[in-house]
RNA sequence: GGCGGCGUAGCUCAGUUGGUUAGAGCGCUCGACUCAUAAUCGGGAGGUCGACAGUUCAAAUCUGUCCGCCGCUACCA
């Protein structure tokens, strides 16, 4: 029973380098799940992109003397060289600057303006005369109008924590060029995001087994006075043009408006891309399709509330069906660093080029994944993470793989060898790694990645277990039947537990697969007698410190 | 300020709808073993579950207040 599933990942903002949070938040879960779910036999697209719009990477062009483009390029290579490295397996990393995306972003765009959901409407704006551009609320700074601190930004003071508007701050300044600003009229789009504040509580409503903190964070917000309507289009000259008029020239459809149609853009250029142009709707106008979004959880509001708005307001304008609906949104807590090496320059992380200088992928996917932020923020270290590697992963698993295939080769001449009778205490071993594959195969369908990875070491513990009771060693030499088949057993369970560990560790896994052969599917598969054993390498190396 | 979350063994975290002596991994300690990357296996010590008050036959779990930390507060996405 197949079922198609996609694995929706926040796209990485192509503004600077993203650190481990990002990771532990999104990519790597993702991935983890993604990996599983293949095994198992689902249809998975999983898709994602970097973010090239928004105004902070003007503004970074402009520090910087370049043009945005050399900003996204710099690090959307960076992004997909860590992708690569990561063992990230997308089956489309895009990003928001093609033309396809333009043109589906501009698709909805109609459709919703043809539904009465996008309307026009004129406000007032600070405008900084010297580099002739309306200024965000965070790049204007001034004099807080209820407390008086001189560091407000345009729409918060971060001293009294009051929020207002950017007309109200006394003696704004722009941040990008120390002027003060003007105001000045301009007109824009509005997604009339208040039509579907009803929609999306019984969209909410309806969801079971969302974490906690996830819904509670969604129905909260709409629960006060409801969405409220938000310009869609800014007066700038990068991003993605309208497909009206209306407006005149110098107007952009803005980020975050099309950051998230990148999900269903994806879809269709891998589609495009795989030669078969319809292939996407089949998990966009499918009932039966799960859609899985992978995001941190300051992403919650766009994914819970503003995507599904979206894609509501596009109704069966498209092609005369409604796309697919959210299924399930695990977002992630966030990853803290506190103090410590965990960051060069401030204390404040560790990018993942950082993390990469210092682990090997396997490594530091599994000290990450251990550690996921799942149900709240998780405090991660530099010395965390050695510890998960040097002290779980390399001394329960990776020898314990090391121990089994080095006896066999040694004990039983270089090749898995033919078993013997099985007594009780071997099929117990054996069932038990069965069962771990079960529970293990159930964690991963609620996404508890963490717990399914406990599963995975349980395992490779019971194994260690198993060894030390029947000391093959030992054995080998009175009774050499009875060894290579305890041999045997631990080899076979090893095969099983490399297969719940291999969503976490596909590069370690990938050597496994070398020596025993592809895993059929989330099960055990017999061991091959004959099967040749050398002289294994250990499969993860202690970080020395 | 408002909203949300968090505060459980030295460290990182689990604790389902309130119910027997509060759990895991790691660390520490004692012991076993020696095939293995000084790895493995067994035993043990270690917590008044942030504080106080309340509800209840019974609370880490529900209610209230307080303390501490964090996030969000809609033009960062």
């Amino acid at each position: 029973m197949t079922s198609p599933v996609l694995v929706a990942v926040a796209w990485p903002y192509a503004s600077g380098s993203r650190h481990l949070g990002h990771l532990a938040g999104a990519y790597l879960p993702s991935d983890i799940f993604a990996r599983q779910q293949r095994i198992i036999g689902n249809e998975v697209l999983m898709v994602s992109g970097s973010d090239v719009h928004g105004t902070p990477i003007t503004v970074r062009a402009d520090e910087e003397g370049v043009a945005p483009q050399d900003i996204v390029d710099r690090y959307h290579n960076e992004f997909l060289s860590q992708w690569d490295q990561l063992g990230i397996s997308w089956d489309l990393y895009t990003t928001t600057g093609t033309p396809n995306h333009s043109h589906v972003t501009q698709q909805m765009f109609l459709a919703q303006l043809g539904s009465g959901h996008i309307d026009r409407r004129k406000s007032e704006q600070l405008f900084d005369l010297e580099v002739s551009r309306f200024l965000p609320d965070r790049y204007v700074e001034g004099t807080c109008p209820h407390c008086g601190s001189n560091e407000a930004r345009g729409d918060q003071c971060d001293n009294c924590g009051k929020t207002y508007d950017a007309t109200e701050l006394i003696n704004p300044k722009s941040k990008m060029s120390s002027s003060t600003p003007v105001l000045r009229e301009t007109e824009h789009f509005y997604f009339r995001y208040s039509d579907f504040n009803e929609s999306l509580k019984s969209f909410l409503n309806s969801k079971e087994g969302w974490r906690n903190h996830v819904i509670n964070f969604a129905i909260g917000w709409l629960r006060d006075e409801g969405l409220i309507d938000r310009a869609i289009t800014r007066d700038l000259d990068w991003g993605i043009e309208l497909p009206v008029e209306d407006l005149g020239d110098g107007k952009r459809i803005y980020v975050w408006y099309d950051a998230v149609i990148g999900y269903l853009s994806a879809s269709k250029e891998w589609a495009e891309r795989e030669g078969d142009p319809d292939r996407w709707k089949h998990w966009w106008y499918n009932d039966e399709a799960r859609h899985v979004y992978f995001i941190g959880k300051d992403n919650i509001p766009f994914h819970a509330l503003f995507w599904p708005a979206q894609l509501m307001a596009v109704g069966e304008q498209m092609d005369g069906q409604p796309l697919h609906l959210p299924d399930d949104i695990p977002a992630n807590q966030y990853v803290t660093f506190k103090g410590g090496k965990a960051s060069a320059s401030r204390g404040v992380g560790m990018t993942i080029e950082e993390g990469l200088e210092h682990f090997q992928a396997d490594a530091l996917r599994y000290a990450l994944a251990a550690n996921f932020p799942e149900q709240a923020d998780t405090e991660i270290s530099y010395d965390e993470i050695v510890r998960r590697v040097n002290e779980e992963l390399v001394a329960n698993w990776g020898n314990l793989v090391n121990r089994v295939l080095s006896m066999t080769h040694k004990t039983c001449g270089g090749y898995v060898a033919e078993p013997g009778e099985i007594t009780e205490e071997d099929a117990s071993l054996l069932a038990f790694i069965d069962r771990s594959l079960e529970e293990s195969a159930e964690l991963f369908e609620a996404v508890e990645l963490r717990a399914a990875l406990r599963k995975g070491m349980e395992a490779a513990q019971e194994a260690n277990r198993y060894l030390n009771a029947t000391e093959p060693w030992k054995i080998s030499k009175t009774d050499l039947a009875r060894a290579k088949t305890v041999l045997y057993v631990a080899l076979s369970a090893i095969n099983g537990i490399r297969v719940m560990l291999s969503p976490f560790l596909p590069f370690s896994s990938e050597k496994l697969d070398d020596l025993l052969g592809r895993p059929n599917g989330w099960v055990r598969v017999p061991l091959t007698v004959g099967l040749p054993i050398s002289k294994p390498t250990p499969l993860f190396t202690k970080i020395e410190t």
